[in-house]
DNA sequence: GCCGTTTTCGGCCCGACTGTTTTCAGTCG
């Protein structure tokens, strides 16, 4: 089995933990952490880019050593640096880094003079009251750690855009009614629209930062005031997520919202265009020794950077500097775009609404089309559709359709894929659909060739249409089955079918990563809700956040087109 | 450890808050 990224990533940040502790060159320590962040943005894995023959060294930030420690990584192989930091530094010592208030400096020091290597060490040292004999640690910082441990600081998962959305919105709407905001928004990842955040970040202008931060840390949702000085101010929410919220002058604003917007990576490549000029680009504007030059809105901030305004979704550092320096940021899918749903369920099998319902919400939202795709019979639970039912829903379609004008009902079904790759509905009753929507339902362990092949094989049917929620994992719950990506995108690109960008919240599949690889490759992606309910039809939002993020423009989308081009494009596959 | 029409050496992004301090280092984002 091939080593993930992800897991090439949990190295990379590992050595550069030690390496931090061990007191080595911070720019060093900074070339493996920024090695980290890329690999685990890489849209392949890098065992497969090997495999071809690629050379990690034309990745950016990574060079002749690095690409070698990655590629040994990647085989499996034991990474002597790894080994030998263990040795030194002992292993399991970058716990103690994600206590708060103890960074590689403190962790350094408390191994050299009081022997600590471990959380459980620290925790009897701190009980013991022995960590204030430290310089630089006093009684408030051990108590901090205790209380931090008590509390299973170690494992914070990160929390889904969705889940967020609805603890952020309302907080924010609580600060910008204080007297004397101007703006505020939530800037971080959020607003980059992630899939998940670590933590929220607000951004406020107002000329008065203590009455902002009075009510924000009144808010009533607040359990615990971690931080709170007249500009800056950090709480936990009573569910344990933290939120930052920075208050600036209105001059500062834009640059405040950039700033706290990111990526980290993103902001340091404009800093660097800063310096070039001889200026200087921090939260508060950009600024020519002490003059300002721009710093009102994100707009002014990048046209003077000589750029075009890049969309949040895009700043990652991963090429959109470069476009939109030279005007070719590409003009990202938005909402406006979407005529219509190809993933919707019924009463049918497992939806909560009708047949009518579900089309009359999808015609609300100004829809031409809605494609109902129930389950297929293999998903017994659910009350799956055999040809005999399905032919009854058909029927119904068409005397729902005669009644609607502007507004199309089209006729599908998400079939599952079998273990060998066959549909579990016949070629015949297939036939009759508008188009075919197939997913992987079952037997998600299967070694990563069978179960790339076995999708492979159901595209080589071609009455499939579109392959749903392609990798199976669900965020924080479960993780995709092996799969290979990249070979499937390629085979649907040779195929002509069509993979889908699923929106449920907990699902987002494909990835915003996959998204451009499937851009790069040259495959139609359809933005679908694979809803269950009316209200679900909303879920639309989050699939279309992972596609702008996968610099998805609407050409490159299944639904964009109106019914007749969509047609068209389902006829040509056929 | 990376990178380069200013450089193959000498740079590498920037500021607020806290705690433990008599002027600032470390942490954090």
């Amino acid at each position: 089995m091939p080593v993930a990224n992800a897991e090439i990533a949990e190295q990379l940040d590992k050595i550069a933990d030690l390496l931090d502790i061990e007191g080595a060159n911070t720019f060093r320590v900074r070339a493996y952490r920024r090695a980290a962040r890329l690999v685990e943005g890489l849209p392949r894995g890098v065992a497969d880019m090997l495999a071809a023959g690629e050379d990690l060294d034309d990745l950016p930030g990574i060079g002749r050593d690095l690409a070698d420690k990655i590629a040994e990584i990647a085989k499996g192989g034991h990474l002597e640096l790894l080994d030998q930091l263990a040795r030194e530094v002992a292993p399991g010592i970058t716990e103690l880094l994600r206590l708060p208030g103890l960074g590689p400096k403190r962790v350094h020091l408390l191994q050299e003079t009081l022997g600590i290597d471990s959380i459980a060490k620290l925790e009897a040292a701190a009980k013991a009251g022995r960590l204030r004999e430290v310089p630089g640690i006093g009684p408030g910082t051990e108590t901090r750690v205790l209380r931090a441990i008590a509390e299973g600081a170690a494992a914070a998962p990160r929390t889904k855009l969705a889940v967020a959305e609805q603890l952020a919105l309302p907080l924010l709407a609580h600060i910008a009614q204080t007297p004397g905001v101007l703006h505020a928004q939530v800037a971080g990842s959020f607003r980059r629209r992630r899939e998940t955040v670590g933590d929220l970040d607000i951004v406020a202008a107002s000329a008065s930062g203590e009455a902002v931060m009075r009510r924000f840390t009144s808010y009533e949702n607040v359990a615990e005031v971690v931080e709170q000085g007249p500009t800056r101010a950090t709480v936990r929410l009573r569910n344990g997520l933290q939120v930052d919220l920075r208050v600036v002058a209105e001059d500062s604003y834009g640059a405040a919202l950039l700033y706290f917007t990111g990526s980290k990576a993103h902001n340091i490549a404009l800093r660097q265009l800063a310096v070039e000029r001889g200026w200087k680009l921090n939260e508060y504007g950009l600024f020519e020794g002490r003059k300002l030059l721009a710093g009102r809105t994100e707009a002014e901030l990048y046209r003077r950077l000589g750029l075009a305004t890049v969309p949040p979704e895009l700043r990652e550092d991963h090429g959109e500097v470069d476009a939109a320096r030279r005007g070719k940021l590409p003009h990202l899918v938005a909402l406006d775009d979407i005529r219509g749903d190809l993933h919707v369920h019924t009463t049918a099998s497992d939806g909560t609404a009708s047949l009518a319902d579900m089309a009359a919400a999808a015609r609300a939202r100004g829809y031409a089309y809605l494609a109902v795709t129930d389950h297929s019979p293999r998903m017994a639970m659910v009350h799956g559709l055999d040809a005999r039912r399905l032919g009854r829903q058909i029927d119904e379609i068409e005397r729902l359709n005669a009644k609607l004008s502007g507004f199309t009902i089209l006729t599908s079904i998400e079939v599952d894929i079998l273990e060998d790759g066959a549909l579990d509905l016949p070629d015949e009753v297939l036939r009759r659909l508008d188009l075919v929507v197939a997913a992987v339902h079952s037997r998600f362990n299967l070694p990563i060739a069978k179960q790339t092949e076995r999708v492979l094989r159901a595209m080589d049917n071609r009455l499939l249409t579109i392959v749903a929620h392609p990798t199976g994992r669900l965020i924080n719950e479960r993780p995709a089955y092996e799969i290979d990506v990249e070979r499937v995108l390629r085979g649907a690109a040779e195929r002509g079918c069509f993979l889908e960008v699923n929106s449920q919240p907990d699902r987002l599949d494909l990835a915003d990563t996959h998204c451009r690889l499937a851009k790069e490759i040259g495959v139609r992606l359809a933005i679908s809700t694979d809803a269950h309910a009316p209200a679900q039809l909303e879920f639309i939002r989050f699939g279309l956040d992972q596609a702008r993020r996968g610099w998805l423009e609407p050409a490159d989308v299944l639904n964009t087109r109106d019914l007749a081009g969509l047609r068209a494009l389902l006829r040509h596959r056929r």
